[in-house]
DNA sequence: TGTACATCAGTGAACGCGCGTTCACTGATGTAC
DNA sequence: TGTACATCAGTGAACGCGCGTTCACTGATGTAC
């Protein structure tokens, strides 16, 4: 039955949540649209009210799961203290918390390869994603503008590494970032 | 009807080099046994007279992609050319041909983050993998043994970043490796 | 070397299953009077 | 403010489709005499 445009908005964000966390934690194609209704709490043919496609899930999916990653980052640039919130950033990364629960981490490590097989919508997603990620980390850098936008690209080279390779069981050596 | 057993062995390595092919152009999940088979010229019915089950396909396909990759590498190590060899890796392994065609690229690059989701002989088989490259790598670099170790490391991560990301379209500034 | 027969690689149709998507229906919500 | 009715979010069954896997069948291969 109807519900009323509150519930309905609320249900909106419980799908979006549960296909966030889903997808990152098995993989867009091995997740259905029937698993994240029911996680959500409702049946999956209610979906297409709430989506045209699941592609248009997963691209709002993707995109709040940047923003929920973004969030400590950009309050902490906001408040002109980036180092210290690139430190606290990098320490939560390479967290053992972050490498077991990559339903609520990071959507690079968890979806970088699989976008490449998904819509260009989906890839333009992510493709902003990793380009913003980028401008933050390089704003708790040091140097001229190239050179710390440089650094933050293999900085987050070698933070996505090592989350995906201990979460399919390489042992990293601890290394100095 | 019965071949020959030389056929059989013809056939059999077929089914892997284009699974192989297949699995890192498009994903495993999205490659299916039908697809591999026609690839190599067979019906998809006589898939199970060469394996027990598509995980073993993809397991033999990865086995199959990392020897393809570590061939020439290994050849330099084993010739005592390990720095020249390593050169000559990363610069292929960066060059646009490689970036362009994952069929035949990295199996680390196109299915690191998929084997995630697969069984636990594939995933210890791309783990062997890793840890292979890593010390082929650490072969043509300078300093003792932990140093060189480490510093593959994160020369694995850079590399197949810098792939992964512009796979996925994201322009990357040129990084000194 | 030649013949008779068992083996088994490959064929093609079928199996159950889960997928994304559609649809007739329900009944609370929101609106018009 | 109260009543009558149109709207539409959510339900649950059904759709076609492709998946991994199975199976009866075929006929060339390999073997035993």
């Amino acid at each position: 039955m109807r519900v009323s445009k509150e519930a309905m908005q609320t249900n909106n964000e419980k799908i979006i949540h549960e296909a966030a966390r889903l997808f990152r934690q098995q993989g867009i194609g091995t997740t259905g649209v029937a698993e994240v209704m029911s996680a959500a709490g409702l049946t999956h043919g209610g979906f297409y009210r709430h989506f045209k496609t699941k592609d248009e899930l997963v691209a709002a999916a993707l995109a709040k799961a940047f923003a929920g990653i973004f969030k400590t980052l950009a309050a902490a640039v906001a408040e002109g203290k980036a180092s210290e919130g690139l430190e606290a950033f990098v320490g939560h990364y390479l967290s053992s918390q972050h490498i077991a629960n990559p339903g609520s981490g990071c959507p690079i490590a968890a979806l970088a390869v699989e976008v490449g097989h998904q819509s260009n919508s989906v890839q333009a997603q992510m493709r902003q994603g990793c380009e913003q990620m980028i401008e933050l980390l390089a704003e708790g850098l040091e140097g001229d503008e190239v050179a710390r936008r440089d650094e933050a690209q293999r900085l987050l080279a070698s933070l996505v590494w090592s989350v995906v390779l201990a979460r399919a069981g390489v042992v990293v050596t601890e290394g100095d970032f």
